[in-house]
DNA sequence: TTGCTCCTCACGTCACGTGAGGTGGC
DNA sequence: TTGCTCCTCACGTCACGTGAGGTGGC
């Protein structure tokens, strides 16, 4: 017979911890002294012990290790809990890589340029979304060739919105694709989300069902749209020091808009895969 | 000016964390109407939002968060706590890493062999003992040399103990070596936690102190030390299923003595070394 | 008498999730 | 009137760590 003091010194764990399987009936001493209340355990139950911390350590909750020790798990219950952790501790460990995988990137920031990051990038999933929207064509991505396109073309937008009695149900989102013939144009999409319905494909508005982006690189953008090549530049830094690489074109939400320029707020949004690794 | 459920959405949070953020001062709202306490967000606030976000995912806490934010962390001391994540998130990664290890390998016997495992093999730190000790030389490490070595060792170890007027501090430890001559003859140790004294070392008895062994296996045997060898293959086993290797002989604590053997208790710790990977 | 071990509450941890119970504008 | 959004408490989470306050045997 042990002492609690005695056991938890042979099983290296901590007299609390005892008190507390004794409490949830994990394990219970093999006699109590009815006066004093003093707990005693026998040698052999070291090997309950044992099996007690063999499967806290897989990652079961103690919930679960009493289920498992007191056999109303069957086999094939087992198999299933233990596939479950497997898969757990598999997502576990590639979120806690591509964590290191950030900090470094931080530390390299540090390091090498001297400078602390002051970026809020952060990854995230794009709902799909529904939008009307029109279209143009502009000679290139540099925001000298895309605004002149852009801005009639929102002008455009609102007023056959209006007209065809729908209204805005977000804010507004641009998004681009390759122009056919490889010479650099690009098709410029002014969308804006809208709720279903039959009318709003009238009036020329195209309604398109934008997919889901399971995972988009995302940063917020201050003022005209004139100046986001720097914010589009930093988003791409950040894309490629975390070992990400970037699938197409951005997307432009415009979140807030002003007649004043230095006012306006865009969330780009660049969608990525993981590379190799 | 964005309502909270709004500012939610865009910034993909739960209304309830942008509440725990504002009452933790990490990010409050640009106003608050007075009357009814509503909550309004500027769009320009994304971006801190972000910044919080970016800076949770590398794993800090809310409150180093905040002292990162309101930058009263140098860039030195915010180097340190990368430093430190880093080697935390390290650590993680092999921990879940040799967890993942133990539940395939318990997957496989199951599927393999059918069977659900009950061992209760643990790995822990043992630490540094001094001990009083006699020792014998056995032909080999079977059971049946062992024995007929061990048992006069420690009748004889008792007295001399008693003779010098000490008392064990612990159970008794048996540890082997190999014997000079490559014959497969084993030196056999009888020893007994000790506490520290001049008069020990007399009556023929040497004091040694045991070094702290980093990682050993363990698995508590029951009954006679004459069918230890099964309980010991079963330790091999789980070692070599979790891609450890066996550094050496076992110890042998004896938690439980009486003069029933099938009431003996005794503990295998086995130093292991991790296998490359 | 001082130390040591044991006991039973009971609060604290960390970042929210989840009701309960109520209000205000369409 | 029903829904929807917003509000403020306040409990629950998980496995103990850590006192507080007290007892019993060497």
């Amino acid at each position: 017979m042990f002492s609690i003091g005695e056991f938890a010194r042979h099983g290296r764990v901590s007299v609390r911890m005892l008190r507390h399987y004794d409490a949830t009936g994990l394990l219970r001493p093999a006699c109590v002294d009815p006066a004093s209340g003093y707990r005693f355990y026998q040698a052999s139950q070291l090997a309950q012990l044992n099996r007690v911390i063999a499967l806290k350590d897989l990652g079961f909750s103690l919930q679960q290790v009493q289920a498992i020790l007191a056999e109303q798990v069957s086999a094939a219950e087992l198999r299933g809990m233990l596939k479950l952790r497997r898969a757990e501790i598999h997502a576990q460990i590639e979120a806690d890589t591509a964590r290191l995988a950030r900090v470094e990137a931080r530390l390299l920031t540090i390091e090498e340029e001297g400078r602390v990051p002051t970026d809020g990038v952060v990854i995230k999933r794009v709902a799909p979304v529904r939008v009307a929207e029109l279209t143009g064509t502009a000679a290139s991505f540099e925001p000298e060739a895309i605004t002149p396109v852009i801005q009639p073309l929102y002008s455009d937008l609102w007023c056959r919105l209006a007209g065809a009695g729908a209204a805005a149900a977000g804010p507004a989102v641009v998004y681009y694709e390759d122009a056919p013939g490889g010479d650099g144009a690009v098709v410029v999409h002014a969308a804006v989300p809208v709720v279903a319905q039959a009318s709003t494909g009238a009036e020329g508005l195209s309604v398109v069902d934008l997919a889901e982006v399971d995972s988009a690189a995302v940063l917020i953008h201050h003022g005209s749209m004139d100046d986001v090549l720097s914010t589009g530049q930093a988003l791409a830094r950040w894309i490629d020091a975390n070992g990400y690489q970037s699938v197409g074109y951005p997307r432009e939400i415009t979140l807030e808009w002003s007649p004043d320029p230095d006012q306006w707020v865009t969330e780009l949004q660049q969608p990525i895969s993981a590379t190799g690794g």
